[in-house]
DNA sequence: GCCAACGTTGGC
DNA sequence: GCCAACGTTGGC
């Protein structure tokens, strides 16, 4: 049995690590490790999956918005940077054997044409029900196939959908 | 920069 | 296992 693709929405403060940031990337790609966050983990270690869409969103900013897409190609394995006790990611309850943190691997896949604000999915009746107006604290959501193919038409890449 | 929301920690 | 205190996120 294959699983079907599964689509999510990934939060990045630009100044941080922007969806340009990730582009400039070798091959586009990019650990999306330092989640700290048990229920973001969980869907880092047991949900995620190669193939995957990724609604880039960036947070933090003046005006929040989706950038662009990304592709998940390699699905969750030990977050390494939870081992390094001079990085920020630092968890000293993190070991080799035990690694409570996870990550995936993300690829820059395409930008919008225009970013689709935060605003406007606050505006859009069929996107009422999307986890980022509910739990806007999560940075790692699961967003439905329906919700996806609005927001990328939105963002003007119809042909994607 | 403020502050509400909310996940996490730790005392009991 | 409850819950108050605390820290962080993220919109505004």
């Amino acid at each position: 049995m294959t699983l079907s693709r599964r689509f999510w929405l990934f939060k990045s403060e630009p100044s941080c690590f922007s969806f340009s940031d990730l582009g400039k990337r070798p091959e586009g790609v990019e650990p999306w490790d330092g989640v700290r966050n048990f229920q973001a983990r969980n869907f880092l270690r047991d949900d995620i999956q190669p193939g995957d869409g990724i609604l880039f969103y960036h947070s933090g900013i003046y005006r929040p918005a989706v950038a662009g897409t990304a592709i998940v190609v390699r699905g969750g394995y030990p977050d390494g940077s939870a081992l390094d006790p001079e990085g920020d990611a630092y968890d000293p309850r993190s070991t080799p054997e035990n690694p409570i943190w996870y990550r995936v691997d993300v690829r820059y896949d395409e930008p919008f044409v225009r970013e689709v604000t935060l605003e406007e999915i606050k505006r859009h009746p069929l996107l009422s029900g999307m986890e980022l107006l509910r739990r806007s604290r999560l940075s790692i959501q699961p967003v439905t196939k329906e919700e996806w193919e609005i927001i990328v038409r939105l963002g003007g890449l119809s042909e994607k959908v």
